[in-house]
DNA sequence: CGGAATCCTCTTCGATACTG
DNA sequence: CAGTATCGAAGAGGATTCCG
């Protein structure tokens, strides 16, 4: 009955009541990319138990963070989405997100991946850095990769990435998770990688070519 | 003994690995404003319990967030404070205050208060706007806040809260966190409440107003 | 008195089984 | 497919005790 409150009257504790729960910024995360059906969720997030789930739809419901709305027949089913109050944590767990970036050691475990998981990563980067020039200022492409489709949309240097493909990409390009992760570490570069065909590139190559620079592009020095 | 993961190959899940479980963030944030004791962050932190604070410390030290150190006697006793690696979640903690501040609603509550956490929160918005003018390039305040010793220190126009007073403060500020939330609401200005006594300066008046003026600055239109 | 380890109760979590 | 019901296990909160 008695939901547990950390009772202090600062913003931090505050947003801890409502955000700071298990699995909570986790399903924040996934619906960033999209919306998504309960059944979504549970397999994109291991280990939750659906009672959990449907618990905590329930309180983010509640607090304001997402909305569920039914499809119309003949899909007839229901998907949960952020609201705008659910998007504003975006700065938020995109800094989260960078400081655990440091966490992420070598990809051979037991651990659950997915493509999106990388693709997020890598967009959230572009949100942190400057980079707003007029070649950037809007450009949208698929992406597939590992398989899965994904879609990047930039705007005014800043990615978000998404599931499912564009309703009008630009480009479109076919690549793993292992080649953008060489790319961000500088092993190689996105020009060899076409060459090689690591990369492949469909539509508007200049816009690919762009969105794969931005993506990739290492830290500047702080 | 198994440390409960996510076991996702994800920034965002590392992060919370580390950093999401309950009281966690919240001794970071008592660590922002300077070392403390265990008995200290006992007092501040109302609810957590001895034997988990002990567990999240140890926690919290394995993983290179914090650090204790023995004071040299007659102290004698023990502090923990932030690393580089715990200061670095300064950015998420920042951005997750800034999401919750809307959630404070009137300070009528059992909600504990502390005048520390009101000065972390007005600093936080600092540290979002770009305020850098040559006059904010460095200004070190103390302020007596509620009856509590704080102090300012303030870089590049980033604000910082700290516990007890700057070894060399160009000025001394008293007043109240009811005055500086008014402040903040627009509801009073600076000079009005200098005249009527709500706040007091010693020292440096000009530093004075204009910490005062930084720290309740309204969010600039989005 | 500061800094914990121990014990006990209550809540939350995770997995499985079950229902509309 | 979208949940609800249930139950053992882990975690949290409070008090007490121990050690220096």
């Amino acid at each position: 009955m008695s939901r547990r409150t950390y009772d202090q009257y600062c913003a931090l504790a505050k947003a801890l009541d409502v955000v700071g729960e298990r699995w909570t910024l986790l399903i924040v995360r996934e619906l960033f990319a999209g919306p998504q059906r309960f059944s979504d969720l549970l397999q994109t997030l291991p280990g939750i138990g659906n009672g959990l789930l449907a618990t905590r739809l329930r309180e983010m419901q509640a607090a304001g963070l997402i909305e569920s709305s039914e499809l119309p027949p003949p899909a007839a089913s229901r998907v949960y989405q952020l609201t705008r109050r659910g998007r504003q944590l975006d700065e938020a767990v995109t800094a989260l997100g960078r400081w655990g970036e440091v966490l992420l050691a070598a990809p051979t475990s037991e651990e659950h991946r997915h493509p999106l998981w990388l693709l997020q990563s890598l967009a959230a980067h572009t949100r942190h850095m400057p980079n707003s020039t007029p070649e950037l200022a809007r450009l949208d492409v698929d992406i597939l990769l590992d398989g899965q489709q994904l879609h990047l949309r930039i705007r005014s240097g800043r990615a978000m990435a998404g599931r499912g493909s564009h309703p009008h990409p630009q480009a479109a390009i076919t690549t793993t998770g292992e080649t953008l992760y060489a790319l961000k570490k500088g092993q190689i570069q996105v020009e060899g990688a076409i060459e090689t065909g690591q990369i492949e590139i469909r539509g508007d190559q200049e816009v690919a070519r762009r969105v794969l620079r931005l993506l990739t592009l290492s830290e500047p020095a702080a």
